[in-house]
DNA sequence: GGATTTTATGGTAGCGCTACCAACTGGCTG
DNA sequence: CAGCCAGTTGGTAGCGCTACCATAAAATCC
């Protein structure tokens, strides 16, 4: 209004490449800005009419709408932030996968964070993505920071814990009883007439639901009348090569083991594929259970004994369940056990 | 000015708790808004006594900037989406761990889609993701519907396509030469004087890499005379049960094939594993070539032949090339051949 | 020492969208 | 037929931040 020598011909400044915006739309169809804003994201509320109107504007003019805009205007972004500790453990991606398909299919998109199993990481993390106004979050386990509690607690939007089930949760949870099923393969390990067993893992002060499945382990064995300190340990990330040589040492160290509890698949399929090579016999010379239920155990000789954890459904469970929150509904049962199953193969 | 009735107390509405904002920083530091926001962006243009007294104020509020805000009004979220056909094989995980990390580093987040191979759906998901004015975008392949090509084109921010290499590209591209790939490990075998050489693959009218590696295959035998009409696939999703299977029909219909070159290490580990089973000696009765360099491939019986792909460090080389961009520097080599690696171990 | 450049800060006006409320329509009641 | 309601549509005012420009202060020049 009245203004002189602003304005060179169109648009302002920057945005890259002008887009279609609401407004451009709104001139196609004749109708106001926030006609169209109502067309897509409340159709009810719109004549079938001036809705289809819309829809051919949309359609002809290519417009795809900024959800920054609209973010900011409303907040809730359509964007989850799923923080999990790492990115190399094939657990984590597969029930990041399961949450992202399922997400994705709602509209949701998914922004990946990782922790290295580091809380300040995991709190700073949170910080920042929280600046993306999401409009929910998944993070991974029940143990965070003080203020990474408080904030999500204050914050008013759907958050799922994962991976870990208890209490205290900040809002809905998704997981299994680590202790539990750490104590379901060690009494299996006891039912099959083992004694001498032994308890592998890697990476054990950061992971600590590791540490959970060996409480487990020890509880079991202890109440049986087995002292249970044979714990082998390194703090190494999880990989074959680690199982492998984590089990050749605790083999040199204790030559009378009759079995072993491995702390993730990883280590277990490390380790057995070791002693394939050297003929070590399984379950005859020794014996190995495992946890998590990865397909290559279903492929090896002998087959791998296993917890198994459905880590896909955990993550579509998830989500689901974030889903249910986002549509406004209140889910029946914030807290899901997802279970464990103990598969029993060839290697105990 | 002159508002009698609204304005109930504080704020207008929404977002959920009352975020600290710039303004509030400002107030506490005693300056303007753009003052803070300066001080935060770009604080070698703000006085040091300044800057100070900002970083206090953000400091005691526990300020945290939005970037949804930020986002708007700069356009540019430092949101980097990563599209990739799958997260179900592990190749593309461990591309975007080493994008993730390096991004993350930097201060940007990764927003992770993935398109099932579908190039439609490709398309959508990147309309999609231009929602979120994002600084950049990763993707997958150098294949991509016309209108992708165009949108991203126009756009005037970086683009990186990776895995594959060629021309054209839309901005930046890291990758390796499928063909040459594919052509390396046949010469391989018959190096080591197979000539009888099936190529085994899956999924492969989804995955086009996996066919060009399949045609480099195809012509180094036919140069050295060999018709290679040996080719087994199926169009299941690649696993070790697949390999299995799919080795098992192989051997089925052609019991004196001498070699065989798997299309990925999954695939290969599915079949060595189900040789080792049934005592089928390798590479005497059958050797084994394969693509990736899994760490799996080291540690089964025998040590896996495979034409290895630095995975990892292709997603460090990508997200390297989108920051140096980012910075607004000029990437000297905007086409990186990430290279591969013949390495010969036991199975062929 | 006055004119010019450089540097540091602030004011203003949106980025594109939607919450909120006002207004207008047509149908129905009494 | 005035009065009222439900159903639609539109106007306005920001969401929190930064690009742009103006101004003030300091540094540099001839």
């Amino acid at each position: 209004m009245a203004n002189e020598k602003p304005l060179p011909q169109g648009r302002r400044r920057h945005q890259g490449v002008n887009r279609v915006t609401i407004s451009d739309v709104a001139k196609e169809a004749g109708v106001a800005p926030i006609t169209v804003s109502r067309a897509l994201n409340t159709p009810d509320r719109v004549s079938a009419k001036l809705r289809k109107r819309v829809d051919q504007a949309v359609a002809s003019l290519g417009y795809v709408p900024n959800l920054i805009a609209g973010g900011l205007a409303s907040a809730g972004t359509r964007v989850i932030p799923v923080v999990v500790p790492s990115l190399s453990i094939l657990t984590f991606i597969e029930v990041v996968h399961g949450i992202q398909q399922t997400l994705e299919g709602a509209g949701y998109q998914v922004l990946l964070g990782s922790t290295d199993f580091d809380l300040d990481r995991e709190a700073s993390l949170i910080d920042s993505v929280m600046g993306y106004s999401p409009s929910g979050v998944i993070l991974t386990g029940l143990r965070h920071h003080d203020r990474t509690v408080h904030r999500l607690q204050t914050w008013g939007r759907p958050v799922v814990e994962i991976m870990e089930l208890g209490t205290p949760c900040i809002d809905m949870n998704v997981g299994i009883d680590n202790i539990q099923a750490g104590a379901c393969m060690a009494q299996h390990l006891l039912d099959r007439g083992y004694r001498r067993i032994a308890f592998l893992g890697v990476g054990m002060t950061r992971d600590y639901r590791a540490q959970q499945r060996f409480e487990g382990h020890r509880q079991v064995l202890a109440a049986a009348g087995i002292e249970s300190n044979l714990l082998f340990a390194s703090e190494e990330p999880s990989s074959y090569e680690a199982g492998r040589r984590v089990f050749l040492e605790a083999l040199a160290a204790r030559p009378d083991l009759e079995a072993i509890h491995f702390a993730n698949d990883n280590l277990a399929a490390g380790a057995l594929l070791e002693a394939n090579r050297r003929g070590i016999r399984v379950p005859e010379d020794i014996a190995m259970g495992s946890y998590l239920g990865l397909s290559l155990g279903e492929h090896l000789t002998p087959r791998l004994t296993t917890v198994s954890v459905p880590r896909f459904e955990m993550g579509v469970e998830a989500a689901k369940l974030l889903l249910e929150r986002l549509q406004g509904r209140t889910p029946s049962q914030p807290r899901v056990d997802i279970g464990y199953r103990l598969t029993v193969r060839e290697s105990t």
